[in-house]
DNA sequence: GCACCAGCCGAAAATATCTTTCATGTGTGA
DNA sequence: TCACACATGAAAGATATTTTCGGCTGGTGC
């Protein structure tokens, strides 16, 4: 009955809505850090902190050591996706568990200007490569799903980003091209929004922006959206603007960043990881035409080497 | 007090009185069983058969399941020399995550046609960090601080780059011109000899192709070699004909491919961590001006976002 | 067969813990 | 400067856990 009690409260969110998280943790915690108040960054921080020595704590205990009430414990459990205090605990946990048998190798240091160049790529490579563990843990695989059916329906798909998401767009766009599919990446504001209110039901609009409120790639999904395309966000923050206009979000990861690293780089890795998810969730679909189709793109370049 | 009568409970065992089990504990039931009674040894029986599944219970439920009471399921705890239920159920919560963790290994298949979706991502996200690791591993630093230094002193850099690559090129580019220096990528090869005849001594020139056999990218490469420029080839084949005209090559990684999964993913990971690293290794050695200028970049486009 | 005892067992009270509500403070934009 | 919206914690309310306590079962001696 408790239980029960446990579905029905848990079910407001979405249909779809999102399993506790089992060792992504932290990595929620950096994602949703920036949407928080003063006082629930101070209790995540402490949940990632130490993950251990939170789990052995009370709600009020925590509240406590943060300096902070059982209230905001409390709020910040909800926020991180779990339905109270006591299953955050029991999550944290289970991180504590899995922390103490795979010793983590702590490679922590941010990269310095006077690193060797030796250094910088064992940095950069493990820290993409956490990036990628994190991506990976904190992608909601019903959303994933529901995207890459609509994908692998549409009559034609629309993909905006700006920067460094707009070469992310461009990857995904050459991927579906060479299966066969109908794709577009926009990353002209005016011409995307153009091309937007020409979509209708049963096409797809994928937004890309790591900060999820560059609005030269909000408006073109917005408009997507009005026309009744599916719409799918794929961002860093589940909880920005813009996702308001879609219907599916995949959310990435978001690593610290560094005055060296800027967040550009470790975003692009997560991205990149989501859409190359969406490709292959789209190509099995599609495998009677997919395969045949990249295989003559294939063939097609192979005249080109030498 | 209540803690008192704990304290006073727990301690015949032993003065080193012994802490929570970790992951012993199914072991532990077992050695116990023969000791406990009938209503015990069911409890014991689900929590050992089961860990996540009970650590999903409160008392109540757990007693439930059992067909027992609370209070014998407390006696269970207690017995397992836990101080009550609570911290049974936290080791319980650890328990299960590290089972889960600890099957994971099974990922060596390729992607297969019919694999579920949370498969193709915990697949894809492996490769990858693999082909990272690789890179890192299979980099030569020599060759790569030799084309930190010729970038970081260049008049001007070009890049050229095909497909996939040609996303790779874009992205070092723009990383490039974020720390002022002057940068172009070149996907149209007619334009790409066209600029490459014009650059000289001092000059870099940067030719990014897999297979290290794509005449698009060479010519230009070639081009650029003969005017006197520095050239880098960056390619997963360092005995490519490309390599003829690179003053300095960079190798990425190759990892096997399948039918899902064309090799364009995983070269273009590799690209992407040599790439990354050449532009954190430029951004070093000329921290003077690159630091002003990123965060100068990063202001301008802050009002971009609502 | 019957009375008795030891100890298992669970219902319910007592306590600890978690959750919700609500009044207050605090910063922010008009 | 005012008003508003939102963050925050104190305390009330709800749940979960622990303890208490008395009934019950199964064995044992007479």
């Amino acid at each position: 009955m408790t239980q029960d009690v446990k579905e029905i409260f848990g079910s407001p969110g979405g249909p779809g809505y999102a399993p506790p998280a089992p060792a992504a943790l932290t990595a929620k915690v950096r994602t949703l850090a920036p949407s928080m108040t003063r006082s629930m960054q101070r209790v995540a921080e402490a949940v990632a902190g130490d993950p251990a020595g939170c789990a052995a704590l009370t709600v009020t205990g925590l509240a406590e050591l943060t300096g902070t009430s059982e209230a905001t414990v409390v709020r910040t459990a909800r926020l991180l996706g779990y339905p109270g205090y006591r299953d955050l605990r029991l999550a944290l946990a289970g991180l504590a568990a899995q922390q103490q048998s795979g010793r983590a190798p702590a490679l922590t240091t941010d990269i310095a200007v006077d690193d060797p160049i030796a250094d910088v790529v064992a940095k950069l490579a493990y820290d993409e490569q956490q990036t990628l563990a994190d991506t990976a843990a904190g992608l909601d695989t019903v959303q994933l799903g529901a995207a890459v059916a609509a994908l692998a329906g549409a009559r034609r798909t629309d993909v905006y980003g700006i920067g460094a998401s707009g070469l992310v767009a461009q990857d995904l766009t050459q991927k579906l091209l060479r299966i066969g599919l109908i794709a577009h990446a926009h990353s002209d504001p005016h011409l995307a929004v153009t091309n937007a209110v020409q979509l209708r039901s049963g096409d797809v609009a994928i937004a890309i922006t790591h900060s999820g409120s560059t609005g030269d790639v909000i408006e073109p999904l917005r408009a997507a959206f009005e026309h009744g395309a599916t719409t799918v966000a794929i961002t860093g923050r589940p909880d920005g603007p813009v996702t308001q206009y879609a219907d599916h979000v995949l959310t990435t990861s978001t690593s610290r960043e560094s005055e060296l690293r800027p967040a550009a780089m470790s975003s692009r890795t997560s991205q990149l990881l989501v859409v190359d998810c969406l490709f292959i969730g789209v190509a099995q679909r599609t495998y009677e035409t997919a395969a045949p189709a990249l295989a003559a793109s294939y063939e097609a370049l192979a005249h080109r080497h030498r």
